[in-house]
DNA sequence: CGCCCGCTTGACCCATGTCAACGTCGGTGG
DNA sequence: CCACCGACGTTGACATGGGTCAAGCGGGCG
């Protein structure tokens, strides 16, 4: 089932079959069908799991009283929403669906069995949670100093990338199931001029957008003109050079 | 030495007098001083140790390739520079100084160390770690939607009530040893315009900045204008309903 | 004493927001 | 099967928050 969250992790490190076997475990015991637009976890509520993503897209969101709301961070599948936030009593923001999403809740004790047992998945984990900072970080840059071509370049290819990774990308193309205005929440645009840049973008030659399907005919180009830098995503696995050889055994 | 980060812990948990010995021990191993913008770590670099401020201002940052810089989060005394980034190779922004800092450098080791035997100091980093990450979210959120006078309001609120947790308000007051330009580079704004801002503030009467020094008469007065909502910071202490009976024996 | 950095102010401009109308498409119910 | 509807995308006109440039000012420090 979780092949997207096997798929992340094996970006970062070799996992072995064990591994991967508790992991399709652990994300199999509590399926759930979240439709589209709903709150997986709403501001103020007490979480009592984990929710990985199997298929769609999710959001982190937070509105301010008279009703702008900020998308915060993207869901896609294979993503962990919040491995650790039993340690907080209170959500300080939601969690909601963006398409018809399918999950799996993971409880506590589970994550805590997987990463006794599993040093592996451990590790892959915390390499999981800090790239996710890493993005909120990079996401503080872009709203702060990109211009608005910059900025929603940037996030396409941060989605772009992270989508390949996790084997949902098609080529040079990618599914896109989301609304302008969920766009313009993310990056801090009204929907009216995302559409804007968006034709500007299409008019370069950078995207092709039609329906739900983006793509990216020159990743490096596009790249270019959004000032971005793939070195935060830390894409770098540990151990690559062993890859050559075939080994299973990497040292952890 | 560490009575800030002490304080600030506290604000989650009650510690123990093991509890403190430990954590000053583990800060007066290494100690640095730093002059005032001047890296403490570069982009780049492979991170060795936590950096714990005793004293000073220092922030994360990111410079874009055409020089601009985006300020992402501020480090005051008691704060903890990436507890856990040793699992990541090479940092992906720098953290440099903004004042003199004196600084204590902790080795992995000794966090191991600290964590291994001290359940409640685990429990209570993993708070601030928690707490970090909603701070960033927060950021995302007023880059995003707040208006530069909620903006600005908002994060002289948030460093006001950081300062006040650690101990360094001084009733209504505080010190704020940074320069317009920095606050410009945190919010995503001019430093022109962080000066149009301020005049506006302080001709509401929200707030009192002479020199380095920041009154806000009225901080509810500022939150409201400024669309702030503490819950992100998380000060609702576990145990809270225990301090009446004066316990020192809560449960972790 | 003089210099430099940071603060302040004014003039002007542009990126982006707002408002409003219209188009398009897919779904749904009569 | 068609009519309607709602959600989304698109476009134009206009407003404005905030950026940029440039000059002046003031105080701390060498």
């Amino acid at each position: 089932m979780p092949q997207h969250l096997i798929r992340k992790l094996e970006q970062f490190t070799r996992l072995s079959s064990e591994d991967k076997w508790a992991l399709e475990d652990a994300a199999s015991r509590k399926a759930r069908l979240v439709d589209p637009h709903q709150d997986i976890i709403s501001e103020g509520d007490n979480p009592q799991h984990v929710n990985l993503i199997l298929e769609g897209w999710a959001c982190r969101y937070k509105h301010l009283e008279d009703g702008r709301r900020q998308i915060i961070s993207f869901f896609l599948p294979g993503d962990l929403c919040d491995p650790h936030v039993f340690v907080l009593r209170e959500m300080d923001h939601s969690i909601g669906t963006l398409t018809p999403v399918r999950l799996a809740e993971i409880s506590g004790d589970t994550i805590l069995n997987l990463t006794d047992h599993h040093p592996r998945i451990t590790k892959a984990l915390w390499w999981e949670m800090l790239v996710s900072a890493a993005i909120q970080r990079e996401w503080t840059v872009n709203i702060g100093q990109r211009m608005g071509v910059e900025r929603l370049g940037h996030i396409l290819c941060e989605l772009f990338i992270r989508l390949r990774g996790v084997g949902l990308a098609d080529g040079d193309s990618c599914l896109l199931p989301i609304t302008q205005t969920d766009l313009g929440d993310a990056t801090g645009l009204s929907n009216v001029h995302v559409n804007r840049v968006l034709q500007e973008l299409r008019g370069a030659g950078l995207i092709v957008l039609r329906g739900k399907r983006l793509t990216i005919p020159d990743l490096e180009a596009l790249q270019r003109v959004s000032l971005f830098n793939v070195n935060y995503l830390h894409l770098d696995r540990e151990g690559r050079h062993f890859d050559t050889i075939g080994s299973d055994q990497v040292q952890a």
